[in-house]
This record gives structure tokens, C-alpha cells and sequence, in this order.
DNA sequence: CTGTTAGCGCATTCAT
DNA sequence: ATGAATGCGCTAACAG
């Protein structure tokens, strides 16, 4: 094994004590610009890199981030998990992953993370089941964060989107591509953005003056079989009764609603238009095309991580007004998310003259 | 911050010295039965998690295997990466993840993992120009596994597969189909997969009575722009030089490949039957959809770690029959692949009768 | 079988 | 501005 470079072996060839050394590798002031130097030009030498392990147990904090991630399947997870590499990569801290497979008991991972000691923060990924003890560990002081991709409440800090008022963007491109009467496929009701979607849904009705039609209301798993369900009970609506286009709460539902309508003998977007909720890969190359809500899933992990070390270093943040008595509501960071015009909404086809990927930024 | 239960409260409640604490913990033998489950019972009582940084630092290995992987938006890293994350879950190991953004220097990179010195080994994949590195870590005593997916001579443990007799698959799979002018776009020459692929192409030729031709055979990058090109080149080609399927080395640019050709008006499989590498999550969802060999990421992944901590646990290893003088040869496990029909050959509408994902393991 | 003694490599008091 | 001493939580020899 490579004889590890320690800092005493740095402070025997600078001729200066570990101390010394240590605090010139953690910036400290007091060192006179020579010793400094000299003591650097050793370390660059000496091809010397301190043993994050030994500083984490020393100095009582770690510079390693415990980052819970579902199953990188998962198709919105590559997409966040590049985000936070690409920002842990400009700080001196590290990732620890823990992938959270579905089976296991919160319990188990928690200790995973725990175990560690050396994990001096959390980010997580779609928290899910494991909310409540992330709820305990952050009372407890660690700090952490979550990205609700779907998730409950954030009584956490959090980065994710307005799924209000993405719906409503995507609900009102419907309306405006002229179509009246629209369905909705949400997600499960434990799903907060679930709910949100549906209420922003049903606000773009209303605010065009549109009837709500609680029959053109679909419940669906946010999976894939779920939408091709809703397509077949579509199918078997009377013509009168059929919508003319629908608002499906994520794309993975679209993607099983898009295959089971071309079995149907269902033509999108001539006989239905679809609009689908987050743009993952695959939602570009579907037959047809997915118009869609684009999440910033990359965004969403940079920010995560710069919130979460924000949080790490000056845990005392300026008071919010209106919170005299201490509390602190948990940060939130929103982010815009984009309409992305393709095939299925019928807008290409309908308005030739419109742009290809326009944002409704200005909704 | 949760005041972190140690050893020596372990060892104070349960009336024994931190020693024996420890052999608990590391499941030694020579402890009493009785004395073991009462300090087992204090630890779960406790909540209990010992400190790996700790532990590592003084048992100067630690638990933590360092993966290097390219960016997860890089289609065949998120299932490689479950595999691992899948298969780590199951020993007491954990997960340090660097991703190797393309743009940093070989140093940078390696200065990260040592960084830690916690991370007692390394798991590469696609290791690229990080190589001579590697080689230089393990050379150093690192236990290092590379998983290949399109690497450089393995003179380092790896996990992969045999890309000739994929290769060879693939092309016989459309000889079989009755083509004869078969083209194939190879990926760039520095990539030994690339070369793997193209000998595996020319085998199945020979070996088929087939006569080569060196204007079917096209240079690629490996992405899909290069794919299109390709296309291009073909629909200009005079019509009674056209070949009539081609192998294309990997999915990306068949997608590229596809998608031009559909813009050209070359109707593929009619006019073109295509063959592609990898099998990544948007081969099944292209139009038509490809067929492919399939590569087995996850279990990649999952062998991957499983090589990595055997070479960890037991670095002496049965000597290899041959190899009396000492050397050992690197440790090469092998995956098989598997040819997946999908419509882009012509096989579906050709035979009809053909069963649809049909293994060639009979090879 | 079990307790005692030393460190692992570093950060952090205290001194000076 | 710098050096010496102490300890983070744990494992690894040693002794019994």
C-alpha cells in the first residue's frame, strides 16, 4: 500500500510544527505568507492530501454530504444526481450515496447513515416513508435537506417546483389551443404534488370559466399501468362524453396513456391531446412527441447542495420578518419550471406559425 | 447535535472494557456467548452505531468504496450504478460516489479519492484517460475494479463482456435474416470495443461465406451526430451499392442512424435493417424500435463490487494454473450478453412466426 | 476469554 | 506567529 504522506511527515520536511501545517491547510490567518509557502510547496512535493477521515473524527465534523437517493432507474434521479456531483464538485466535500431501495425499513437506512458519524449532513431525494425520521435527525441539528420531486409537506428544508402553477400552465396551453372540455389524470392522493397539480387543474378551468366535470377526473398510480387504464376507460366513454384532451400528472403515466391509445386505434393528438408533468428522457421520444412541464431537475440538485452547505456553515441565518419569536419557518426553494411544446398537445399541428418550445414564462 | 453514544458507553453500561465492545462489533469469536448478548442488548438499546470514520482511521482500512463514474445522464451509467448501490447494500461497505466530469484533469480526480484516505478501494467505470493512474494506484497496493463498458485493455481487474462474440452475434443474427450486403458503423478506434466490435462483424462475414467490403464499413464517435452522418452517407450511395442491413456499435448512434434515416425517406427495416449495441432504456422506445445486444449493466455493477471486495478481503488468491512464477494475470470476469429483436431488423416482419426476444446463447 | 495500552492522522486548545 | 499537548472513536497489539 502507498505509505500514506501525513502532515507530520509535512512538518519534519518544512521544518515547522503540525500545527503549523494544519493551519495552513485550513486557511488560517495567522501564518506568516513565508512559513506558508514553504509549507505548501512541501505539501505539493510531498504530493500530500490530508485524510478527510482523520479531520472529520478530529475536528468533529466531516466534510462528507449523505446523499438518499431512490433507484437511479428512476428516470428523474440521474438528472438531479448531476446536479448535486456537479456542485459538491466545486466544494471540498464529498458524496456518500446511499441508494434507498423501496423494500427496506427506514430504520435500516437511517442507521447506515448514522453509522457513518462521519456524514455531517443529509440531502435526500424524494424522502417518501422516510420523512418523519428525517424530521427527528434535523430537530436533533443535523442539517438536511430534501428535493420533493413528489413529496410530502416540507417541514424541511426543501428544493422542488410550484406544482400549482405548473398545472395551471400546462391545463390553461390546453384551453388556449382551444380545447374545452379537459381531463385529468392525477396522481395518488398522498402525494402532495398530486393535489397540487389537480387544484392547479382545476383553477385553469375555472379562471378560463370552463365547467369542472368531476367524470373527467382519473386516479392514477403515477406508474405506467395507471395510464393505460385511464386511456382504455377513456376509450369506452360515449363519443359525446369523451374529452378532448387531457392533463396527465406525470409523463410516465402519458407514456402508458400514448402506447394504449395507439392500440385503441386512438389518434393523439387529432382525437385526444395530451400534456404530460416533468419531461424525462424518454418524454422527447415517445410517438408522439410529449408536450410537457419541464422540471429543472438539475437545478433542483446544484440548489439543493448550495442550500444544504449554506445551512452547514452559518446555521444562523438572518431572522425573516415576522418571525420575532425565534422560529424559523424551513427554507424553500422554488423553481420555475417550463411548458415544453411538442406533438401530443396538438400545437405544432394546430398552429404551424406558433414556436416550436415556447415558455409560458409570462403566464 | 445528537450526543453520539460511543464504545466506552457501550462498555461502561454493560460492564465490560472497549476492547470487548470492539470484538463485538467485529463478530470476533473469542467472546462469551452471554457476555456478547449483553453488550449486543446495550447497543440496540442505545442506538448503537459505531463510527466508521473512526474505525477506519484506527483500523487503518475503511469501509468505504470509492466509484468513479461518468455523468448519470450517460444512459448505461444509471443501471450500473444500481447494480453497485444494490449489491453494496448488502455487505457493511458504503458508497464514497466522484463523478468524473470530462472536463477535469486526471489528477484533480485522483486527488479527490486519495483525499479521503478512507476510501480503501476503487471502483472505476469507464475509467478512460484515468488509466495510467489506476494502474499506478493499484500497482501501489490500491485493490482497483474497472467495469469496461468501452474500455482500454484491461490490465487491471474488470468486469465486462466479450464485445467480439457479441459482435459476431448481431451480424450472424442478420446474415441469418437473409441479408447479405451487410454494413457496420464502427466506433472510434481508441476505444479497444470499437476494434472488438468490427473483428466480431468481419468474423461472422467470413464465417458465413460473405465477401467484405471495406466501403460498408464507417467511422463513428460512439454518439449519435456520427449516427446520422452515417445515414447520410448511405442514402447517397447509388442504389446498387447500398447495403441492405447494417450492425451499428452502439444504440447511440443507431438512434442518430434512425432518426435520419426516417428525415431521408429510408424506411427501416424495409429498405434497411439495423442492428445496434448495448440495449439502453430508449432502444426500446425509438421508432422502429432496435434490436440490440443487450449488455448486462446492472449485473456489471453487481460483479463488479462483489470482484472489488473479494480482492479486498482475500488479496491472496489461488494461483492460476501456469502462473508458477508468481505473476497473476488481472482477474477478468466476463458477462454474457444477449441479441434482443425487437423491429429495427426486419426479423418481426420477416418471420412472423420467429419468437420475439429470442436468445442467441445457443451461439 | 478479557482488560490495558497505544496509537491512526488530524484539529484544537493552551502555552509561548 | 508558532509549538506542545490532548483527544476524536475506534482497532490492535499486548498482556493476563
Amino acid at each position: 500500500m502507498k505509505p500514506k504522506v501525513t502532515i507530520e511527515d509535512i512538518a519534519r520536511l518544512a521544518g515547522v510544527s503540525k500545527a503549523t501545517v494544519s493551519r495552513v491547510l485550513n486557511e488560517r490567518s495567522n501564518v506568516k505568507a513565508e512559513t506558508r509557502e514553504r509549507v505548501l510547496r512541501v505539501m505539493q512535493e510531498q504530493g500530500f492530501v490530508p485524510s478527510l477521515a482523520a479531520a472529520g473524527l478530529a475536528g468533529g465534523r466531516s466534510r462528507l454530504v449523505g446523499v438518499l437517493t431512490p433507484p437511479f432507474t428512476q428516470p428523474t434521479v440521474p438528472e438531479i444526481l448531476r446536479g448535486v456531483a456537479e456542485a459538491i464538485e466545486h466544494t471540498d466535500y464529498e458524496i456518500v450515496l446511499y441508494s434507498t431501495n423501496a423494500g427496506q425499513s427506514p430504520t435500516t437506512i437511517v442507521n447506515r447513515i448514522l453509522a457513518l458519524g462521519l456524514t455531517s449532513c443529509l440531502l435526500v431525494i424524494q424522502p417518501g416513508p422516510l420523512t418523519p425520521r428525517l424530521l427527528q435527525l434535523a430537530s436533533q441539528g443535523l442539517p438536511v435537506v430534501v428535493i420533493d420531486d413528489q413529496g410530502p409537506p416540507p417541514e424541511l428544508p426543501s428544493v422542488g417546483i410550484d406544482n400549482r402553477v405548473s398545472a395551471y400552465q400546462a391545463t390553461m396551453h390546453l384551453i388556449r389551443l382551444g380545447y374545452r372540455r379537459i381531463a385529468h389524470l392525477q396522481g395518488p392522493a398522498e402525494f402532495r404534488c398530486a393535489q397540487e397539480r389537480y387544484q392547479g387543474y382545476r383553477q385553469a378551468l375555472d379562471d378560463a370559466g370552463l365547467p369542472f366535470d368531476p367524470a373527467l377526473v382519473f386516479n392514477g398510480t403515477f406508474e405506467t399501468a395507471s395510464g393505460r387504464a385511464c386511456a382504455v376507460a377513456l376509450a369506452t366513454l360515449p363519443l359525446a362524453e369523451r374529452p378532448e384532451a387531457i392533463f396527465i400528472a406525470n409523463d410516465q403515466m402519458a407514456f402508458g396513456f400514448l402506447s394504449a391509445a395507439e392500440a385503441l386505434g386512438l389518434r393523439i393528438p387529432q382525437d385526444l391531446a395530451v400534456v404530460g408533468f416533468d419531461d424525462i428522457p424518454l418524454s422527447a421520444h415517445v410517438r408522439p412527441t410529449l408536450t410537457t412541464i419541464k422540471q429543472p431537475f438539475y437545478e433542483m440538485g446544484r440548489n439543493a447542495v448550495e442550500l444544504l452547505l449554506s445551512l452547514l456553515h452559518g446555521p444562523a441565518m438572518q431572522p425573516v420578518a415576522g418571525a420575532e419569536d425565534g422560529y424559523q419557518p424551513p427554507i424553500r426553494i422554488q423553481l420555475p419550471t417550463r411548458l415544453v411544446i411538442r406533438e401530443s398537445c396538438g400545437a405544432l399541428t394546430l398552429h404551424r406559425r406558433q414556436e416550436q418550445e415556447h415558455s409560458l414564462s409570462d403566464e
